[in-house]
DNA sequence: TTGGCTCTTAACCCAGCCTTAACCTGCGGC
DNA sequence: GCCGCAGGTTAAGGCTGGGTTAAGAGCCAA
């Protein structure tokens, strides 16, 4: 199910949205400033995200370059009413994907979701986090310049991680990005982490995958002394 | 199916086009700025890109002479204003196969299309990897020298792999650029890259073809050590 | 028509991955 | 001190994906 956050000011327009993807089966989170916004880009793993230009606390065109600056390279479709067309190049310039000018039709919207949903943005190919490389390209990682062999579903599951460093993702996030809907029973996930982290952290001295007790994990760089 | 790529920071334009080209059943993704678009050049296999001359963050010269320089022969259509013709020159230098005026006909644009995509561009004659050559006029591919005696599927594979590398090639890919849309069933890829790898890595010492589990192949040169 | 070629399909094997279950550890509450 | 819970570890087994082989169909040229 393809999961998306909208970041809109407008109440009224926000509800039709969220309603009508509901509709389409696709489950819309929302966040009605642009801080707001930005901490949900940070904290989950969406696969598309639809920012409004002005938005309240934080405009859109920040938050997009924030994310981007940060290595998150989430599709993004910009909106903006007709009369702040000239908007446009800048929203390109700060890593947008698309655009829809205010009023739009629902149906459009759908359609550009789905097609921006296939791909990553494609503007970023290696995610780096500590000594930590992932190359999507090749779907090698290394650390510290050594290749790791990763299962697909561990590779799956570090992709998320990084994506999300160095916030911690939940259990639920990693299962739903491994297996979708029809989840495993039982502690399939317990194991996975752990063969990950075997590859991971075993050879070396730094622990990076670390477990957030009652939540999920996180990949970070440094630890603080306790 | 035809599938080209647009690369037009021209929201508006770029709606237009790629929904006509729907209609004509050519499948068109879009990208807003250049370096969106030179990302998605070199991770897929279009058989037309569509540029235009200017863009944010990278203009279409630039991304023109960036993939001709990585050895993509793709056939490029820029775009370009009315008030810019003069950078025709500086374009066809560049690489680029044929142009279009802004404002132009969809119809021509369909025409110059279909046209462009029946050649290579033709102006990168061979694709090399490691001592992997591949004659694409001679449709011969030697490895070390030595001819390798190739089907003609085996031949599209191995192009594909070339053109890809060192990035990894899905199944669906491969499958979708040997057989187009009636694709067969059962195991016949399965079949074609043992055929191919029987060719390619039997006689030699390093291994070139790896598998990349869950995902597909890739081309790669250099194994690094265990 | 025949021979040679390639492509498709089917059948089979095997390695390695995924799942599952069972047990272990550490911690906090009772 | 005991129990329950959350997470960690390990091993067994089924199963799937990928590799291999061979037979038959289709095609083209001689």
């Amino acid at each position: 199910m393809l999961q998306v956050l909208l970041v809109e000011d407008d109440i009224d327009l926000a509800t039709a949205v969220v309603d009508y993807l509901a509709l389409e089966d696709i489950q819309c989170d929302h966040a009605a400033n642009g801080v707001a916004g930005l901490s949900l880009i940070q904290s989950h793993a969406y696969q598309v995200i639809i920012l409004d230009l002005n938005l309240p606390k934080m405009d859109g065109l920040k938050v997009c370059n924030e994310m981007r600056s940060e290595g998150n390279d989430t599709p993004v479709i910009m909106l903006t009413a007709r009369d702040t067309l000239d908007d446009k190049v800048t929203g390109f310039g700060v890593g947008a994907d698309d655009y829809l000018v205010k009023p739009f039709a629902m149906a459009e919207l759908i359609v550009r979701l789905q097609a921006l949903a296939k791909r990553r943005s494609g503007q970023v190919k290696k995610l780096h986090v500590a000594d930590l490389e992932l190359d999507l390209q090749l779907k090698q990682a290394t650390r510290d310049g050594q290749p790791l062999k990763l299962s697909p579903i561990a590779l799956k599951l570090l992709e998320l991680l990084m994506r999300q460093s160095p916030a911690a993702v939940s259990r639920q996030a990693l299962i739903q990005h491994v297996w979708g809907d029809e989840q495993p029973d039982s502690n399939a996930l317990k194991v996975h982490i752990h063969n990950l982290r075997k590859q991971i952290d075993k050879p070396n001295q730094t622990e990076l995958l670390t477990t957030v007790v009652g939540f999920g994990f996180a990949l970070t760089d440094a630890k603080s002394c306790p």
